[in-house]
DNA sequence: ATATGTCATCTAGCATTGATAGATTGTCAA
DNA sequence: TTGACAATCTATCAATGCTAGATGACATAT
């Protein structure tokens, strides 16, 4: 009887594609492009199949948005592995970081920037997809601190201002690299 | 002939009020409710009155974001002014700007999260208001770098971080002066 | 093979939104 | 007083998120 199973890989499919299709408009004609309507359009399927796969559009945006912070977790790891020592390491997943935030705005944006319900400092409610990416971030500054966690959650707040400010264009580009050695700088020195 | 400037006067109280009930409304239930009935009802006109002042929704809400960036700077610049040394100031100013974005939370976020037209680092295109902010941190750096721009644009950056990562609940308040202080002795430190 | 009942999907529509066209009112100068 | 202009309103548009109810397909029991 593989019916059933046939039918919920097809629906798996299907909701994977939207959610594609939501993250490649977003990316190409920013979210507010996002709408059922077109959604529905991409996948060829009339508006009501949407809502049969997400109770709402904010959790379509929810959805890519945890697959995003998925993606950033492993690329954050890939850095640090590829890494000669501790501090390189410190360097290249800060490269990465800002990187990934520039590379993927959009991405980038509904991950930390939209308003979703997602969470990281209420353990209840936070998903397991953002505590691994911060664990992944915890991981490269563990060798240089004792105030782990602390020095963590600064380290990642210079970061997202960094890739914010130069995603909204704020500071300039030109000089990314000062700021990011200036960061991991502090970080070393104490 | 005081008609013309009575008019002038009138029209010019009645943009601000608009822009003060947007504020008030974001406030209190966040941008989305901020809509041009919404807004018309507020100032007891016709919708079409609200487009005779602003060309659309967007730059209602920038120029509430503008007057923001005004208030931002004059605050930052008085916890600059009460300060005892340099190293007070920097302190002062560090906690004044988290104190200012987690106060009035709605305000920073159109200041610096909503998609609007403004930017930085373009100087063709910088409005004043947002270089007086950057000038007003600058400030507060000058004695203990070499580096100002980019020390300033990464202090910045990292404020930002601070007070974003903890206005949408990803790090901890309640260790919010701990991750300050890491900042600021990293300015001090090189 | 066919009838049946369930599930999947669609058509049509709702209320709300930003925005605008055109009618209407008010005001001031001649 | 009247004519013209400016200020303001009413009415409406198209797009949006979302949902109810009709319609269709399809697996299963006989």
């Amino acid at each position: 009887m593989g019916i059933a199973e046939r039918k919920d890989r097809q629906r798996a499919e299907r909701e994977q594609r939207i959610t594609v299709a939501a993250r490649l408009i977003a990316e190409r004609e920013g979210w507010n492009a996002v709408t059922i309507r077109r959604l529905a359009e991409e996948i060829e399927y009339s508006q009501p199949v949407i809502y049969s796969h997400f109770q709402n559009r904010d959790a379509i945006v929810e959805a890519v948005a945890v697959e995003g912070f998925r993606e950033f977790t492993s690329e954050v790891q890939e850095a640090a592995r590829v890494s000669t020592d501790p501090r390189n390491a410190l360097e290249n997943v800060a490269a990465a970081y800002l990187s990934f935030a520039l590379k993927h705005t959009a991405l980038y944006q509904v991950m930390f920037t939209l308003p979703t319900g997602l969470r990281f400092a209420d353990p209840e409610k936070t998903r397991p997809e953002l505590r691994a990416a911060f664990r992944a971030l915890a991981a490269v500054v563990t060798p240089f601190r004792t105030d782990v966690e602390i020095a963590t959650e600064t380290f990642w707040a210079s970061l997202h201002g960094l890739a914010e400010l130069e995603r909204t264009g704020r500071i300039r580009p030109s000089v990314r690299a000062e700021r990011l050695a200036l960061v991991v700088r502090w970080l070393l020195g104490g």
